[in-house]
DNA sequence: GCTCCTGTGTTGCTTATCCAACAATTCCTG
DNA sequence: CAGGAATTGTTGGATAAGCAACACAGGAGC
């Protein structure tokens, strides 16, 4: 909620950054459950205690990092439209169907638990970005529970697809698919409200919540 | 001197290390003259104040760096080597000539007062190597003089080479010169002293003075 | 049970880096 | 040539990162 943050002081920037990188090395070599916070610190030669002033422990680092990749995966191509539009809902739904197929490929170590905390990680931006989608719409039921239902829908969709024994290219995957989460957008939204400031309430998306 | 120094705060040699790297490649696009302490601190995301923490200024940054450019290229090649022999001496005239020319072709915006700096600080890498060499041999002039010489003398030669306009190939040229240079070791080389402790001692030349 | 071992968080103190401000040059331009 | 702008080094005080030490929790082996 601090939106006028004054600038960050380098140090934080340029350890956070660090970190994030060894992670990614680190979770496509190692694995996330194996892998040690000291292993992380080693390779990003910092002191074990450092890491623990920037993140809460492991699942804090996967969560933000995960976060963080899936923001990026999306504001790449939603190019700061910051409101609902069938294109935007369309590019969501390709992001996350994309971001779990690689994460089945690229991270093999994974299991059970960890599936589970990147999916929640995902829900929750999915989430997210609904309940600012809807922020300035009136809809007959709770933003709550409709940006819960369109968050399971969605990555329900993307787990289906990355299991699929033969599965149909993305962009047809996606397009069938469009049209069933797209009526539940429609069937809660009563009419439309204010779009002011528009670009702003986006980028609180994007750069909020850490 | 400080052989035995205890380990060295990650910060330390980090924050080195971004500035040399950075360092290196503005020195390709901006060159030495027009590159600013301030360009090199945003490049490297470090304060101005810390660069002053680190070197004295421009200058020094210059030295340290072509300094351990080119120790870099000398152990890459030594393989451990710590005392003379004709082998490292031809080693180390192949790498004066190649480090020349990749100078005048790396450096494009090189001037006048550049290049004189640059050959400043090689010719005291040359000389520490002759003095390390001479270290626990007698001669019948003095070490300095003798290791003022040859460094001259090397580095007229890597001179020549990458102005020359039909120039030869490296091998050949080295090949041809080496001999000349060779006997004014063989010159001043009276009797050979005790070899102990060599490894130790290339040590010291490759990791001293700074 | 017990001990050994590895990994986790936390803490107090030290040190490197940050930052804003400063005076002193040097550079540029009218 | 004057005077504004940019660059250079330097300083004091604030803050992030380093480090060693600690207590604690689980697991493995006996």
């Amino acid at each position: 909620m601090s939106s006028i943050s004054r600038k960050e002081d380098p140090r934080i920037t340029r350890t956070r950054n660090l970190i994030l990188e060894s992670f990614g090395h680190l979770l496509t070599k190692k694995g996330f459950e194996t892998l040690t916070i000291q292993d992380l610190a080693d390779k990003v030669q910092i002191n074990r205690a450092t890491f623990y002033a920037h993140f809460q422990d492991k699942y804090a680092l996967l969560d933000y990092f995960v976060s963080q990749l899936f923001r990026q995966k999306i504001e790449a191509r939603t190019l700061g439209a910051c409101q609902y539009s069938p294109e935007n809902l369309k590019i969501l739904i390709f992001a996350v169907v994309e971001f779990r197929s690689q994460v089945r490929k690229d991270w093999a170590h994974s299991n059970q638990t960890f599936e589970a905390l990147v999916e929640g990680t995902i829900k929750k931006q999915i989430f997210g970005l609904f309940m600012h989608w809807l922020e300035e719409v009136k809809t007959n039921v709770s933003h709550e529970i409709s940006a819960t239902v369109a968050a399971s829908a969605i990555y329900g969709l993307a787990n289906y697809y990355s299991r699929a024994k033969k599965r149909p290219a993305l962009e047809k995957f996606v397009d069938e698919a469009f049209p069933l989460v797209a009526v539940i957008w429609n069937s809660l939204r009563k009419h439309g409200g204010a779009r002011a400031g528009k670009d702003i309430l986006y980028c609180c998306w994007a750069e909020a919540n850490f």
